[in-house]
DNA sequence: TCTTGACCTCAAGTTCACTTGAGAAAGTAG
DNA sequence: CTACTTTCTCAAGTGAACTTGAGGTCAAGA
């Protein structure tokens, strides 16, 4: 029997030209445990429609620059074996809601500082503190800091 | 003579300090070609004051996500091997302030779409056209194709 | 002069997010 | 049943952005 079968289950494939991901991809997010395909008796995956709403959040927030590791602990929220509900999405709604304004208000700073450097027609970060508030930077830590740090690691709620 | 000789050059030992980037990346960063360290006649690095400024403006376009090939885009605006001038900065950071507020946009458009899903309590990424407005976004190009674009590959100005 | 620390080069290793390839099995169409 | 497409696993490769390590040099202080 084709599609009709399925009981609304879709192949990797369907998943993929639905989504834009490569099958490949697709693999990898279910390897790593970003959504949790079952499985036919012969072994092969079988998504939910509701994975597609989680490979979108996926897609979207990695265009935000959110890694896989941070995209994985906000979909964690989300049961991987039930379809999730109005509940579940808008509990990670709201917190990436609020990580997108975090994000929106870091680069406003940062674009009003710039306006100000440009405005003195300087650009100098060191001076203008866009950049290292506290010139010896390195002892505060083991990478760069910068004033526009950003940090999903902890959901603030 | 210790560093009262050197013509205001610094080593990489004091632009690493400066920074908060290790001497592994600087050096990688000369080698790449996003500064230009000078040479003692013994083969050390030496840099410029305005290097820094360089670094800094590296550093910063990297936390907004911009590659090393697009800040390097950007830089090449820069003189190399004088001290670049009020002019020269100015240039890039309203290129680079262009940047962010087209990316600031971007997240503006998406917090507003997701607070419309939030608010018909759906989340429906497909539905709310948040993601792939055409569904069938596997014909519409190699990768997934968002609301959100980014690219800083042609400087609009 | 000797020693110490900062610096050098070059090669190889690391992490992230995947892709590619080989070889095999599953499922569908005729 | 045959042919063909899709899918499977597993290992290895990719590119970006660095870091680490080995082995060696340079320069300032005791």
């Amino acid at each position: 029997m084709p599609a009709s079968d399925r009981q609304g289950l879709l192949t990797i494939g369907e998943v993929a030209s639905r989504t834009g991901l490569a099958v490949s991809a697709i693999r990898y997010y279910d390897d790593e445990g970003l959504v949790a395909a079952r499985r036919t008796p012969g072994g092969k995956r079988m998504f939910l429609r509701s994975d597609i709403r989680r490979l979108s959040f996926i897609l979207i927030a990695q265009q935000l620059g959110f890694s896989l590791e941070e995209i994985r602990a906000q979909l964690k929220q989300l049961p991987l074996e039930r379809t999730p509900n109005k509940r579940d999405w808008e509990k990670i709604s709201r917190g990436f809601r609020a990580h997108l304004d975090e994000r929106i208000g870091m680069l406003e700073r940062l674009r009003d500082r710039l306006d100000g450097c440009i405005g003195c027609g300087c650009l100098s970060l060191e001076t203008c503190k866009l950049y290292n508030p506290g010139d010896k930077a390195s002892q505060t830590g083991t990478g760069p800091r910068l004033v526009v740090q950003t940090s999903i690691g902890e959901t603030s709620t």
